[in-house]
DNA sequence: CAGATTGTTGATCAATTGATAAATAACGCA
DNA sequence: TGCGTTATTTATCAATTGATCAACAATCTG
């Protein structure tokens, strides 16, 4: 018997067929537009699905959604349906591909970019939805997080020592393959990032500082740490 | 009416009393002492709580036991009793108090001690078992997580600052608390080893470095940055 | 070997839970 | 206003799943 708090952008198309429904205000069902209702959905399953993990009960996230549970088979054929959309909301759609820009952009200076990369993308993954989702579905496996690591090796991880490489006179990625201890140090910055969200939103240990200027820090600390592993420069 | 399979554990024991069963090495169900069962329930409860999470059904259990689904609550009045005996095992069994030691030891150089506690440290976390099981505790909830860290904030890494304070000549803990910029530090560490379990055993990712060696590196980071964030020396 | 003790199993319950189909009712259109 | 379309609900199924209890049987004792 819970409050029937309005699910505030509905409640208006209510009296669309007039008819002033001088009734409790209270917020009725309605009928959606199916692309609308599915929206919902989705929007809905990303946060309850993060909050319960994978095994949260249809029924549940129905209720959440103040309708019935079957209405949710109308919509995905099957709760595995709704959880590989819930995966392409987070993983996919909130991946910036301008980010691949920032890190390649050489008219900036190469500490600006790495800065504005990481904080950027801390925005991003630094969230209850993204770090749990995450997690559980690395427990559950399914190649998702392999999947995911590899883009952002490539895509980002690769570009940034490239970038380094150029920064300090080193030979291309292309030339000469990333070392395992190049590769390795960005492991650390990004893992560095990583768990103050696991630190946040599974161990529920509030942050004592502000997150920019720990990724501030960080990268200054890698930048100085990534020469010394570097390979050597070209002789000759 | 369901076929009658026998649950492998029951043709043999037919012939009873004892003689010399020279027949097939096959495992026998047998009647165990209770602690010894507890023991071996336990054990494998661990195991599969650690692959499947805390949803993992008791029926599959009780399978990989080889025993049948009831007799588990012979020894557990409950599936939680069952769990919280799991933490017990992992997080508090596992701890071992000589670290303690290991740490404020000062006829032991600091970078050896601290180089020697996180390779001790790292073995016993680094597997598969503690790491999913911390982070499924984490997602479940409960303020496990909250309280191991706390824990091992305060027997491993508020010594260790003390240690570090020491070293570099400065006020000790008790006469200056620690600073956000230091345990932040020793969370950055902490992060990076931590981090390296997460790839190994939640999104399957091989390392293809040596651990230890990974961890020296770190150290040998850590304890150059930290100087930059220590509290200045005891002026007059 | 008889009888007691108790570790172990088979049968079963009640509550969940993903999924389906038929009934209901809101909305658009003539 | 009446009718067709379809978004939504009600009712329900079948498989799961934690838990209980009486029956069974292995081991021990006298």
């Amino acid at each position: 018997m819970k409050l029937q708090i309005c699910t505030q952008t509905h409640e208006s198309s209510v009296k669309k067929p007039n008819k002033a429904r001088p009734r409790t205000p209270i917020r009725e069902q309605q009928r959606l537009d199916p692309s609308e209702r599915e929206g919902i959905i989705a929007r809905e399953a990303v946060s309850f699905f993060a909050e319960h993990g994978f095994e949260g009960q249809t029924r549940e996230l129905a209720r959440r959604l103040r309708i019935t549970q079957p209405l949710l088979y109308r919509y995905f054929p099957s709760k595995d349906a709704l959880i590989e959309r819930v995966y392409q909301e987070v993983f996919v759609e909130r991946w910036k591909p301008s980010w691949e820009k920032i890190i390649t952009d050489r008219s900036v200076p190469l500490k600006a970019r790495l800065i504005q990369f990481y904080r950027e993308y801390a925005a991003v993954i630094l969230t209850y939805e993204w770090i749990r989702l995450f997690m559980f579905a690395g427990l559950k496996d399914l190649g998702l997080n392999a999947r995911y690591l590899k883009m952002l090796r490539e895509r980002a991880f690769e570009r940034l020592i490239e970038e380094i490489r150029f920064e300090y006179g080193r030979p291309s990625t292309r030339d000469l393959p990333i070392t395992v201890l190049e590769i390795e140090m960005v492991w650390g910055l990004h893992a560095a990032i990583f768990y103050l969200g696991v630190r946040k939103f599974i161990y529920s240990m509030p942050l004592e500082t502000d997150v920019n200027s720990i990724i501030d820090a960080k990268v200054a600390t890698f930048l100085g740490g990534i020469r010394a592993v570097l390979p050597a420069k070209e002789t000759a």
